[in-house]
DNA sequence: CTCGCGATGACACTTGGTGTTATCGTGGCG
DNA sequence: CGCCACGATAACACCAAGTGTCATCGCGAG
């Protein structure tokens, strides 16, 4: 339909990874990118609504939806944990089918604190979500924030290694393999009053 | 010293402050908070790295420092998660002194995606400080990362309970009860394979 | 063939943020 | 008393992010 090239959006995303990769987030302008993607620095803006956004793309609207669907449709007896880890578990299928391409991506994070930023918010948003979706299962707020608090950590661990190029694991493996260390740590008494180590 | 009016960089945090909460962050230009600090936009600049720090303030280098000399200097055979909740308690010294100010500059912050972006940020900072710490009394790190996020959440909901202007307790107060509710959801097995509730 | 519509180009503008230079005032020194 | 060095500020120019607006292009519908 566009009269122009298609996809236009994808072409944004892939410049600006390739463009931050090259010559930094700094030293990259969003003339840059729209260029490279054959396009105007103003039609960038019709497409994300700031420069940071073009290296997140639409990825996290598709997973708000589908963390949302899956807490709200488990069984209401399932305790609360299960219903998180599987949730997080699942979403590993909106990663890139290419781990590369997402190990290249952290590491332009990684390496520029207004990205880190961007990223850390998204992740306090999702925070935000689980939250409220718990308690909406009758799960009390305070105990809610622990559990998502966790469960997100256990997340994060997992992709961590799932992106490692030195390891082949699959995203669940990576889940489980942090989930039990969890368990291990807690049952070990690691925290509480008692404190012990 | 200054032949101009001193304590500049007090005057503009609170001129921002104020105007923040006046007008919103977007409605307020850096020029107007350097107008009614009685200073040019460059001088903001001078103090400020960017628009979004002037509601930051200089607290958080004080806040790292202790923290670091807080948990560098508990004795090693404390277990790491009395360190953590020691060190985080102890830094209500940091708060300001009237909790009304603190509860206007919270308000502020989740008004605004661009302010909590920074103060989630400043979060994900401490988080990395506090695990390399940890690692460093010989903690593994995939055991600090969890004692951390928990430690850290105790401490936000520490906070967001000693903010409320409905309760009068002390931030000390509110980490003890916090950190209870904590043990006690953990005692009964809300997180783990059994995932019990 | 023409008209409407969605997407783009082109342009102007505001604001955050930076580099640079001139200026002011304070304190030190002869 | 007058001169000088120094730190902090004003003033100006400038770049890049982001927004509003309008003209334009090309496809599909009628």
């Amino acid at each position: 339909m566009p009269r122009w090239e298609p996809d236009a959006q994808l072409r944004l995303e892939t410049a600006a990874l390739e463009l931050f990769a090259e010559r930094g987030y700094d030293g990259t302008t969003v003339a840059d990118i729209a260029e490279r993607a054959g396009l105007m620095k103003r039609s960038f803006f019709r497409y994300f609504p700031d420069k940071r956004e073009a290296l997140f793309g639409g990825g996290t609207e598709r997973l708000v939806a589908h963390l949302r669907q899956e807490v709200e449709e488990a069984p209401a007896d399932t305790p609360p944990w299960r219903v998180l880890i599987a949730a997080l578990t699942s979403s590993g299928r909106f990663f890139p089918a290419d781990r590369a391409v997402a190990h290249r991506r952290q590491s332009v994070i990684a390496a520029n604190p207004e990205l880190r930023e961007r990223e850390v918010l998204k992740m306090a948003t999702l925070h935000d979500l689980l939250t409220s979706l718990l308690v909406k299962r009758g799960i009390p707020e305070r105990q809610a924030v622990y559990l998502v608090r966790l469960a997100q950590t256990v997340y994060e661990q997992a992709f961590a290694r799932w992106i490692d190029p030195g390891t082949d694991r699959t995203f669940e493996g990576c889940m489980v393999d942090a989930a039990a260390e969890l368990d291990r740590a807690l049952a070990r008494g690691m925290v509480g009053a008692r404190g012990g180590g």
